[in-house]
DNA sequence: CACATAAATCCATTAATCTGGAAATATGGA
DNA sequence: TCCATATTTCCAGATTAATGGATTTATGTG
């Protein structure tokens, strides 16, 4: 993830639809979404999801494949954590100081997805 | 920070002018730099930089504060964690063996800062 | 006050993005 | 083969973003 990466990644987030059909595709890994429902659940005609979903294609965030008449779109989310690495790392070399308080805010959302634990 | 809020600062980043410049006031916090040196740094007319800058602005990543002739620029780190935070949230959420490999991935980061300690 | 410096605002031009209708392509079934 | 379904591609209009020249506002100095 270079620079260009993270640009392209954060324009393609940067839209509402897209940010919302991203977030549905996250939530519903592994299984992954046909193209026609992610249209039907943002209430977008099929083309325009179709862009969407090409722009999202294209800076690495989703990746479709066919399965029978549908194309079943995935959440690349390798791809989404070293969009999120690549942001961090401005904040965190060198300047361990600045960043401690994301590991703080981020610890919340670590420990609620583990069962009580040490 | 609610999904407009996230909406905005990712457009807001999503330029490379304004990338590269949040990410050189991030790594002057916390001293600042003056909107005059942040136009020179990225090689763009001094209004061209203030209208970048009052992206940043409104989208709440930066604040700009008056210090004699010159507005000195600082990013807003807790705005910034904010939007990481957003982000993450949206894989962490009752799934944290989706978001595990991010800390694997962070922890990398912060070690960088700490001097070897336990 | 007169002048220089620093940054924002105004404004117009250009470029890019968003959107959706219409047509094309791919798959599966009768 | 013929038809229906699923999705993409093509294309054009509308909206929004980026850029930079000229001007204005704010501050500091002599």
């Amino acid at each position: 993830m270079d620079e260009s990466d993270a640009l392209e990644a954060l324009a393609a987030l940067a839209q509402p639809t897209r940010l919302n059909t991203f977030r549905l595709l996250i939530a519903s890994e592994p299984d992954g979404v046909a193209a026609g429902e992610l249209a039907r659940a943002a209430k977008a005609p099929q083309n325009t999801m179709s862009a969407h979903l090409s722009v999202l294609a294209n800076a690495g965030l989703v990746r479709g494949v066919r399965r029978g008449r549908s194309i079943l779109y995935r959440a690349d989310l390798a791809r989404f954590r070293a969009l999120v690495v690549f942001l961090t790392q401005d904040c965190c070399a060198g300047r361990a100081d600045i960043c401690a308080p994301l590991f703080a805010d981020l610890a919340t959302c670590r420990n609620s997805g583990e069962a009580a634990d040490a």
